[in-house]
DNA sequence: GCGACAG
DNA sequence: ATCTTGTCGC
């Protein structure tokens, strides 16, 4: 369910214009959301091998419910803009694991903020019909302010006058995280649902979960 | 033209 | 992403 893969840069970037279109950026929200999958990539041991990790946890509790990992050869370089060739074999690998279906899924990296407007959490949104979201730690494209120093604060992310994400504080006087849409989620209810799934870190509970499983 | 550039 | 010790602060 992922075999034609590109190979080339070219090919990468006219996959990502010819998917596009079908992102919805204009849906708020799943109704409900019970299950909430956290995932997350990690590059060990062999550097051709990558570990696809996916954490559910129950929206309300926070517990974890079920996980799955996934350890495969890679099949695309890291090229900024293109992070999701990368990156999505192995989430997808993992995601097919799962005996649950989440209603949500946390991805680490960027959604709408993207210099196509095409980042990893449009794309496994659009591949999955999952609603997603993009959480990403360290600034890639656009502008913004610095948000207010406590928990909560948030500005703008623009390219071009767009507003395309927002860099929100999880945590007082810690970095902020960069949230943009990915899939069937509006930018007010992604915030608000990574801001509840954060209570005690920088990074949302799904997230860091995925990311401690895709080390082990 | 040069540098920066999700993980 | 990954290579890496100690250290400041709640």
């Amino acid at each position: 369910m992922t075999r034609p893969w590109p190979s080339t840069v070219a090919e990468a970037e006219a996959v990502q214009e010819q998917l596009r279109p079908l992102v919805d950026l204009a849906d708020s929200g799943p109704e409900h959301v019970r299950l909430v999958a956290g995932l997350d990539v990690g590059y060990a041991v062999k550097g051709d091998e990558v570990t696809g990790a996916v954490v559910v946890l129950d929206a309300d509790t926070l517990r974890v419910v079920d996980r799955a990992v996934v350890r495969e050869r890679v099949r695309f370089p890291y090229v900024p803009g293109l992070f999701a060739f990368r990156e999505l074999p192995p989430l997808l690998a993992a995601l097919d694991r799962l005996p649950v279906t989440p209603d949500l899924l946390i991805c680490d990296g960027y959604g709408l903020a993207h210099p196509r407007r095409f980042g990893l959490a449009c794309h496994l949104g659009v591949l999955t019909g999952l609603p997603t979201v993009g959480v990403a730690k360290t600034a890639f494209v656009g502008s913004h302010d610095a948000p207010g120093r406590e928990r909560g604060a948030w500005s703008p992310i623009r390219i071009d006058g767009d507003v395309v994400g927002r860099a929100l504080r999880t945590r007082e006087g810690v970095k902020p995280v960069y949230v943009s849409q990915g899939h069937r989620v509006g930018l007010d209810t992604a915030c608000a649902h990574v801001l509840r799934l954060t209570p005690a870190y920088r990074l949302p509970e799904p997230i860091r979960q995925a990311d401690r499983l895709s080390h082990s």
